[in-house]
DNA sequence: GCAATGACTGGTA
DNA sequence: TTACCAGCCATTG
């Protein structure tokens, strides 16, 4: 395969590893590109944002955001409506999150 | 094989 | 705070 769809049944392993990631962060808190690529441990934050332009729509992909807390570009705005309905601690301004308490490690603990 | 591209990141101005 | 730049990683033409 070339490339991932985003309408299909078989994404690869990678594709797998970074939905499960997503899936598990929680209401309410988020991670950065690069702290999901680290979490898998392969690729780099430009394949996370690939892999999430393709299979971001089978995720809650707006719990993704960049590393100063913006979200992704063209979705800013629906994204915005679900961090005022999970209750995501926003920066002044509520324009981006607020990393310093948004931020999800991956650990259960919070 | 090389150049361009992308839901990125960190540093400097 | 925003703007620009160089680096990074895999895919695509």
């Amino acid at each position: 395969m070339t490339e991932a769809l985003p309408a299909d049944g078989e994404p690869d392993e990678y594709t797998e590893e970074v939905l499960s990631v997503v899936e598990r962060i929680p209401a309410g808190r988020v991670m950065s590109y690069g702290d999901i690529a680290e979490y898998v441990g392969r690729g780099g934050p430009r394949q996370v944002g690939s892999t999430m332009s393709h299979w971001g729509g089978a995720v809650p992909w707006w719990r993704v955001v960049r590393a100063d807390g913006r979200p992704a570009s063209g979705h800013e705005v629906r994204a915005l409506s679900h961090y005022a309905a999970e209750g995501t601690p926003m920066r002044p301004g509520g324009d981006r999150v607020d990393m310093t308490k948004a931020r999800w490690n991956g650990s259960t603990r919070d």
